[in-house]
DNA sequence: TTTT
DNA sequence: TTTT
């Protein structure tokens, strides 16, 4: 059956995009985004709960990750869910689930932390954005 | 900030919910769900690629999951990502994330697999149902 | 700021689409789609309620709604609210609200009503399907 | 069939939020929210779109939107789509979509526009909050 | 005008 | 471990 696989997130980010450059030209950003809840418990005492969210963001979108997004900044996100597993330094397999981002669009007013040098070049500051992962031709619903 | 933190799939039930009672008569039903997803792959060839998610749902959404639902039954699922650790057999740190359901709607005609009696019994098949965790008093927001 | 308009739902097509070709090959599907809600009343008596929703469909998915969707069908549909105004047959200025799909996925089993053949035909009972509106050269995001 | 009827929005308040209170101590907001869209047309210019969205809130939720949110500010929205008929001043029938909120979640900084006295009296701006509808009584899923 |  |  046709299925539907999607995540919607509004929260900041942990850290600043890291970037890798694969092999073929392709990049691939990571991140972390914090998404905070807020409750009273039993006794009336305002809670916070904090869920840590792994993001990836591939090639032109992870372009623009690593162009304009900044530790503490807050976004929307749009993605799918996708867990793998990797080896880890015992040999142990293990499992990570990461939200593969389809959009991101930058809320609020300016980025906190960093420097904002890369906004004031590109104009980012000025011109709030959306940016959308196009579609791969090898990765074409049908 | 307020965060947003919200997971939409459609997918299949891989297996019957597991429903266990905790003291002070909470349940939690666990099941896991499949998406489905075909793309064409660079030579052309049709490739199907299922995603496992494990699914939560709690009081009184579990007590529904547990009447309700059976393994290979296409659902509809709103809810939120929690990752939580755990120790494995060997005492190891291990990280695991579930969707905690707030909404499963029936979708399609009949379930299939299992023998149908529990539908039948409570009216399930002819009335589609959607079904939705009421906020508990201590988590309401605020 | 950059926003979001994002509508999911999940319901019956009313009708079959109708398919209208502009000029320059572009084409367009519209049809109209039930979402039913059910809930009890002060006195406990089930109250369902039906909310129709106008649907269009652009270029390459109005073609896919044409050909495969169907009366009566089950789908998942994600879009955006458009609202549009027009001039009624007295010249007055009246508006509607639609919303663009931009993906369409069939749920359930095999389509009832109509008569099945176009289905056949094209393998769509066999091979469950999600479309998705590519998007056009000239409205990609930036 | 069970059926979803889901809207997320982001965009910005096009005006303070009117409240009306109805017989029975029942009250409702109303507001208009922007959400924008750009793109990059044909002859490659920049090109923004905007929607503009009928948002309506009931009780508990009409209330807090009446306390916290000002025109100018960016929220996050979810809720359902409605259309409900009314006469218009010549007695014809006409049709008006809206949003019901049943959640929203103030975004960005402190609110623009208006004088901010209400968000510093209740302690808005420090507390960033998520609002959400509690289910009445009467029309809980079954 | 759908579905159960 | 699902579905078609």
């Amino acid at each position: 059956m046709a299925g539907v696989n999607k995540v919607i997130l509004v929260g900041n980010l942990g850290k600043d995009p890291e970037v890798r450059h694969l092999e073929g030209g392709v990049s691939v950003a990571h991140f972390t985004l914090a998404t905070n809840e807020y409750y009273k418990d039993k006794q009336g005492t305002r809670v916070e709960r904090t869920e840590w969210h792994n993001i990836s963001a591939w090639r032109g979108l992870a372009d623009m990750a690593d162009k304009f997004l900044k530790k503490g900044q807050q976004v929307y996100i749009e993605g799918k869910l996708r867990t793998r597993q990797y080896q880890d330094k015992d040999q142990q397999t293990r499992y990570i689930t990461e939200i593969i981002a389809d959009e991101i669009s930058m809320l609020g007013g300016r980025p906190q932390g960093s420097n904002g040098a890369a906004e004031e070049a590109s104009g980012a500051a000025e011109t709030p954005q959306t940016f959308r992962q196009e579609p791969e031709l090898d990765q074409l619903p049908f």
